[in-house]
RNA sequence: GUGGCCGUAGAUCAGUUGGUAGAUCACCUGAUUGUGGUUCAGGUUGUCGCGGGUUCGAGUCCCGUCGGUCACCCCA
């Protein structure tokens, strides 16, 4: 009779591992985000993954797919809670909480973290997915506006994302988009019955998304709709012709989209997003998308400062970037050979990586030959051999995996010896041994 | 969330009209008493995603379910 096998786990659906040889993309990705943000003058913050959950209904809004279907809310001891599905609010949110704005007249923030939504899982969308970010609070633009767009566009092309489009649009403030939703409606309600079925519905709840539809029905009715930009006002108007006009001499490229809408009901005046062209990203190319939402700090009970924010998704960025593998750090592998060389080898172990040097000691031990096969399987270059004679000698084999030279010298030199290997370049490849 | 397609060794895949599982790579061992990347020889590896059903018999057919993927949806 054979034991009962035990039932196996599985991650939950749509949460993924990360695995070593994977991970180091994301290191190098996060790396260049934090520089660039570094060089613009943000400054980290980290906010829990838990909140209340009156925090993302009030900020993104009753109606909004996010907060009507997504969100992972649960209620615990008798508090309604929620992870969290974006990072804007909780940044208001410890914003307001710590009165920034009375120790900085602009505070600008960036975070970076795992974000959850429940959406059917595809290419470029997982459930728990993983943002970068930035919100500058207290500063009205459109200076700041335009610098944003900039630094985003550079930080793709750092990044090495070819083909980024930019889209600008804006939404007005309070007043304009009240008036164009009208505008909009008395457009689509005549035309109801050639609409899609999820855009039938969103006309009561939520007209402006049905201009972000692609769904084939629609898009007659999208073309002929009014434009929002001409009902700004004209304060809007200023702001928006100000944000072109600094993005032009900037030479920052872009395009005027007034279809650009967004889920999230917080956002006003400038609106922007960026997309990748990528075949690897598929319907899922919407890489990085952000706005100004000035109302939302004083709706959250905070002062009435004006907000700038935009979030980047970290998963789609990989997938737009060239897959460029840097390869892991390669450790010196240490091969004892004997029981008795265990204990010395990981002595030299030891001092190896006193030194700074990744190093692997081998110490469950096995043959010469298997040693260093999996020396090979590193991509170490160099390898340590240490058996009997060795340590009644006091010396060390210190073997170049490149160009198959090895040298005897005492433990005291080992560390120089190694650098020096490392440093020297790898020859051109021989053909032939010796004899 | 809705619909389509897919799910066989660690990886990529084959598997004929249902007859009881294969290739390549990888991995391990050997060709050398303590010297690798190539070569040669040999070897290991499977809850055929999971659960039911039809059948004498299911990797092959049916249903359900889970996971992935594409479009819609959503959005970063």
């Amino acid at each position: 009779m054979a034991a009962p096998r035990p039932q196996q786990l599985h991650a939950v659906k749509g949460m993924n591992d990360i695995l070593p040889g994977e991970v180091e993309r994301w290191h190098a990705l996060e790396a260049v985000v934090r520089d660039v943000v570094r060089t613009h003058g943000y400054r980290e913050i980290r906010t829990p993954l838990i909140e209340p959950t009156p925090l993302f209904v009030r900020s993104i809004g009753e109606g909004t797919d996010v907060v009507d279907k997504e969100m992972y809310s649960f209620v615990f001891h008798d508090e309604p809670l929620t992870v969290r599905p974006e990072g804007t609010a909780s940044v208001v949110r410890a914003y307001i909480e710590h009165a920034l704005h009375t120790k900085e007249p602009v505070s600008r923030l960036f975070y970076e973290g795992p974000m959850f939504r429940g959406e059917r899982p595809a290419r470029g969308r997982t459930r728990q997915f993983h943002q970068a970010g930035c919100e500058v609070l207290g500063d009205p633009g459109p200076g700041i506006d335009a610098e944003m767009i900039d630094m985003i566009v550079g930080l793709y092309r750092r990044l090495g994302v070819k083909d980024v489009e930019v889209l600008v649009n804006s939404l007005g403030g309070k007043g304009t988009k009240a008036r164009y939703r009208d505008v909009l409606v008395a457009h689509l309600e005549p035309l109801r019955s050639t609409l899609s079925d999820d855009s039938q519905r969103r006309i009561g709840m939520n007209p402006l998304r049905v201009l972000d539809s692609k769904h084939p029905k629609d898009q007659e009715a999208i073309a002929s709709a009014p434009s929002i930009l001409d009902v700004l006002d004209d304060e809007d108007k200023k702001h928006f012709d100000g944000l072109r006009a600094l993005l032009d001499q900037l030479g920052t490229p872009y395009k005027v989209e007034p279809r650009l809408v967004r889920g999230l009901d917080y956002y006003a005046r400038t609106l922007f997003e960026v997309r990748g062209h990528g075949g690897e990203l598929g319907a899922q190319n919407a890489l990085c998308g952000g706005g100004r939402y000035d109302g939302l700090p004083e709706e959250l009970g905070g002062p009435p400062v004006p907000a700038i924010g935009f979030a980047m998704g970290l998963e789609r960025a990989l997938l737009a970037m060239p897959d460029t593998r840097t390869n892991a750090d390669a450790p010196v592998l240490i091969a004892p050979l004997g029981d008795r060389a265990i204990a010395r080898a990981l002595v030299v172990a030891r001092t190896l990586r006193d030194a700074g040097l990744t190093t692997i000691c081998e110490s469950r031990g096995g043959t010469m030959k298997a040693m260093l096969r999996r020396a090979n399987a590193f991509g170490s270059r160099v390898a340590v051999v240490l058996g009997d004679s060795e340590i009644d000698r006091g010396v060390v084999q210190v073997k170049d995996l490149a160009s198959h030279a090895q040298q005897e010298l005492p433990e005291s030199e080992l560390v120089s010896a190694v650098r020096g290997v490392l440093a020297s370049p790898v020859a051109a490849p021989k053909t032939g041994e010796g004899p």
